[in-house]
DNA sequence: CTCATTACTTACATTTTTTATAGTACCTTA
DNA sequence: TAAGGTACTATAAAAAATGTAAGTAATGAG
């Protein structure tokens, strides 16, 4: 996150995986370390800035900016800016970005019965 | 890959987010460059290490081998030795990795959706 | 004896991601 | 005049992930 250095070979990799795969594609998308814990939290419906930082108290603002970014850029959440002071930026998911519930539903299942078979 | 640091921020970030959020904990264990498209090549069947190392034709040896130790680690794949000479290796899902087709083919789907609706 | 094969391992370098800390602009209220 | 709230940005550093290159063991074929 911030400048990618576009002649790296893991650039190259990346690029490649995700023509031919579109879960690496997918997977880059939705894959840093907050972005579908940001998600979930959105698909209950709008939230500020700072409602988020407070539902994710470990989280950097300059992370949940970094990320919130990231996810406007691939047109998964749509940012609205009201100009008032002080101000007031609102984070909703888009069309395609709502169509994520049911897979991250289903993952969460898959990871707390991940969770419960190898805790034991 | 190699050793985390358990003293650091990003570790604990981690484990508290895994503790609350299942679909974090699950990106987790799924959430290397390869281990998605690794999972995809075994939902057809078993591999030798070889084998996938051709299908995947950028990954270096070192990373095959991580990813697949990994996904080890969290059970996600069994790992046959046969003594032999020269030596052979299996790789195959075991059920709960199984169990991650149906989430990984609609990942599939949604990035070759949202993939549709961006690149025009 | 030498070479090929297979599935790694090791040491090291580079790149990417995440965290830490300190600002900024704007207006409102006290 | 000063403080406060909001959503950031800039810069640096730490940590993690990935890549590069070389080497290993065992044995059978030639």
């Amino acid at each position: 996150m911030s400048k990618i250095k576009e002649t790296s070979t893991n650039f190259a990799n990346k690029q490649a995986l995700a023509d031919e795969c579109p879960e690496a594609y997918a997977a880059n998308i939705i894959g840093g370390q907050w972005a579908l814990v940001i998600c979930s939290w959105l698909f209950n419906g709008k939230l500020r800035f700072g409602e988020l930082r407070k539902l994710l108290p470990n989280i950097t603002e300059r992370m949940l900016t970094l990320q919130l970014r990231k996810l406007e850029e691939h047109k998964i959440v749509k940012r609205t800016v009201y100009a008032e002071v002080p101000p007031r930026v609102e984070y909703e998911l888009t069309a395609i970005g709502y169509e994520l519930k049911p897979i991250i539903k289903q993952l969460e299942e898959w990871g707390a019965k991940h969770k419960a078979q190898n805790i034991k």
